[in-house]
DNA sequence: ACAGTTTAAATCACGGCTTGAATTAAGGCG
DNA sequence: CGCCTTAATTCAAGCCGTGATTTAAACTGT
């Protein structure tokens, strides 16, 4: 079937207000002869648009630059006050609930902690559901100003034509129908996506990621992923399952995986795997509080020393993977343990990427530290809904009529 | 900067031609009324833009199907004879250049062997020209109705806004302009191209890949190289170098590759890295010969049959990776090599990539055998003019104006 | 041979959109 | 206040796709 991306003249107008929102969500404020000059639009067009965009309350004056002694130029900028956007983190050990302006300030905000490992599939999508309503009664706003929900989760999402279908082996999610589910407590529309891809999201929106077209967020917890983002869009795959770079092999049968494989990097760069081949762990400690003392003894302990240089080994073979094949501007590393460990590594892994990648990508590509926290998952859900709004040129659809979750479009 | 990729009704006429032709060509001959119902263009549509194609001679009547009582549908094709198309294929050993009509069907070809490996930059670039000359006159047509000049090259091409830059190690090209070098001989529109990703295309086109939107060819040779497709379009990256499936690391401080780095694929499954520690290895043999010689003395040695035991597991731990990064729907296994030891290397590998891959990304992902030999590099070069043409609705770019080679648009 | 029915394709009126040119708006300066 | 400069708006024109209508081309029955 050929690609049927714009057919019409509506489709022009769409098209032209989505590149305007667009360009002033990110850029603005802006003036509209700033809107013209980027975008390639004519003047009238740009008048025409912005009026309309004016008219509907999506745009609002920011000001008026000083004049050299022409007319002033009139700064816009996308409406905060507009509407309003959901993200939910369900992750193994709590449910996280945001609401957001449009400008991804925090309104309100409410979590519970999950005893099961989120096992409990009905449990969660209740908290989903109550989180909803608390926070949308904690900020005092409108449920229909409420553009849409977006959710991650701890797993595979196939994006089904009707339903989002997710796989969560670490909560022990299989097959489970999640927007069928949460469709049941509202009528809002629904984006469920890997909280992986939106923690990534949230670092290319406005994190390390920032301005970068092709880069790669990898992520270091527990377990390892990425999230992949080629031409400024994410790279998903036949079944939205692209980006398993946890599973990659860097030893061919070497050390066993807990997805069963032999070698996967994740056996040796997991934070999981570290604590378990540290011979100095502490007992009964939390993992990120373990992973902690880790880091901090190997400034005075060799056994330590060793671990983390062996692990800066494989993350930088690992990180030259993702150079050598996808090519990309710049690697942000990320995750809890990416974060905790990236401050002491980085150096080491910057030497070994230059050392296992091609000259010609790895000159092009840029190693960087994170700016997110694990939080980010719940703002980076938030801006699903929203890279849908200004996708679809701020006609938002309508929250009746609709019996499935929507299918993911990112920025 | 915004994606300006439509704006203008004029925009809108020509993603429409595009569309039509496209699916004409790939799925032709079809009727007006299979275009409409294909396209989602309304009858009106179809008819006005297939009767502009017609009038610009794109289209053609292709038959009449039979009527059960109603008016009869007449069946449309692209014009085969509309324009032609040369493809080049830049190898270490030869310069190959082919000459075809738009079914790409070969018209005229002629080759020219290498000496010296291809290092002396302007005389492959005498024979690019003088082998454009000579298939022209060859096939008896006006030089006028040559749409454009695709050329495959064995190396890394940076496509830079006015000129394509080759960097080709095997044949000890650094930063040659080929693009102004190749502008002196003629005045044809240029598209210049991995021959990887010429090979890839080609099988995508009409060989294993057809049909499939997310694929990846994986081409083992004397090197290794891989060809992404994702939604149908090419997979580059920041700098066009994405792909170098051949150096990701399958032992993480394993054996030396002749790119540098430790623990490469290609040092373990390349042909050239093959024929290196076989120790039954045939002196003053060729590389394809001594390669066919390993395949078929496998069959009654221990040593050449446990060599190629080892390679299909390293190929199925590098399979794997595409497939857990990628997420494919079809991992197309090409190249000289992979169809030489492909027939035999095969069940083994589909062994070992199922126990390296995660299950559910694996399950999604067939693993299959390239149609297309070698040879295969120059008309999957003819396809990158043909790819331009197609998706600008049958609108050549003018050859005269233009003073570097083209940005190169796939299918 | 003709009328009626069916299916395919062409034609027409209409509305929407962008553009470039012309006009209006809003400063600064003498 | 007039002139100049720069920003924004308005207007006429052309292009495009759509849905409704008309025309075209077959088949069947009388």
């Amino acid at each position: 079937m050929p690609d049927r991306t714009q057919r019409t003249v509506r489709d022009l107008r769409r098209g032209n207000r989505s590149a305007l929102l667009r360009h002033l969500y990110f850029e603005g404020p802006l003036s509209r002869l700033e809107l013209g000059r980027d975008t390639g639009l004519s003047a009238g067009s740009v008048s025409n648009v912005v009026g309309e965009l004016i008219a509907d309350g999506l745009v609002e004056r920011a000001g008026v630059a000083d004049s050299d002694g022409g007319r002033p130029r009139i700064l816009l900028k996308v409406a905060a006050g507009y509407g309003h956007l959901v993200g939910v983190d369900v992750g193994e050990t709590r449910v996280r609930v945001g609401l957001f302006d449009l400008d991804l300030t925090e309104l309100a905000v409410t979590e519970h902690l999950l005893s099961d490992g989120g096992r409990d599939v009905d449990h969660v999508v209740r908290l989903v559901a109550d989180g909803l309503r608390s926070v949308t009664a904690d900020a005092g706003i409108e449920p229909a100003t409420v553009l849409g929900v977006g959710v991650g989760v701890p797993g595979i999402v196939e994006q089904g034509w009707d339903s989002a279908v997710v796989h969560a082996q670490t909560i022990g999610w299989d097959a489970v129908p999640l927007g069928r589910l949460l469709r049941a407590g509202t009528r809002l529309p629904l984006y469920i996506e890997n909280g992986a891809k939106t923690l990534g999201q949230a670092e290319m929106w406005f994190g390390a990621g920032r301005g970068a077209r092709d880069a790669v967020i990898a992520l270091i917890g527990s377990g390892v992923g990425a999230c992949v983002v080629a031409d400024g869009k994410p790279y998903r795959g036949a079944t939205s399952s692209a980006g398993e770079w946890g599973h990659t092999t860097m030893r061919v049968g070497g050390r066993r995986c807990r997805c069963g494989a032999r070698g996967c990097l994740e056996a040796y760069v997991g934070a999981a795997s570290l604590l378990q081949r540290w011979r100095g762990a502490p007992a009964g400690m939390g993992e990120e509080a373990a992973l902690a003392a880790l880091s901090e003894r190997a400034g005075h302990d060799q056994e330590a020393a060793a671990l983390l240089d062996e692990t800066a080994e494989y993350l930088g073979a690992g990180i030259a993977d993702l150079v050598n094949l996808f090519n990309p501007e710049r690697i942000v590393l990320g995750g809890w343990a990416g974060l905790l460990l990236g401050p002491r590594l980085l150096p080491a892994v910057r030497t070994a990427a230059a050392e296992y990648a091609l000259r010609q990508p790895g000159r092009h590509a840029s190693i960087e530290l994170g700016q997110l926290g694990t939080d980010a998952v719940t703002v980076g859900a938030a801006t699903l809904p929203l890279a849908h709004f200004l996708d679809s040129g701020g006609r938002a659809p309508s929250a009746a009529g609709n019996s499935a979750a929507r299918t993911v479009r990112w920025a």
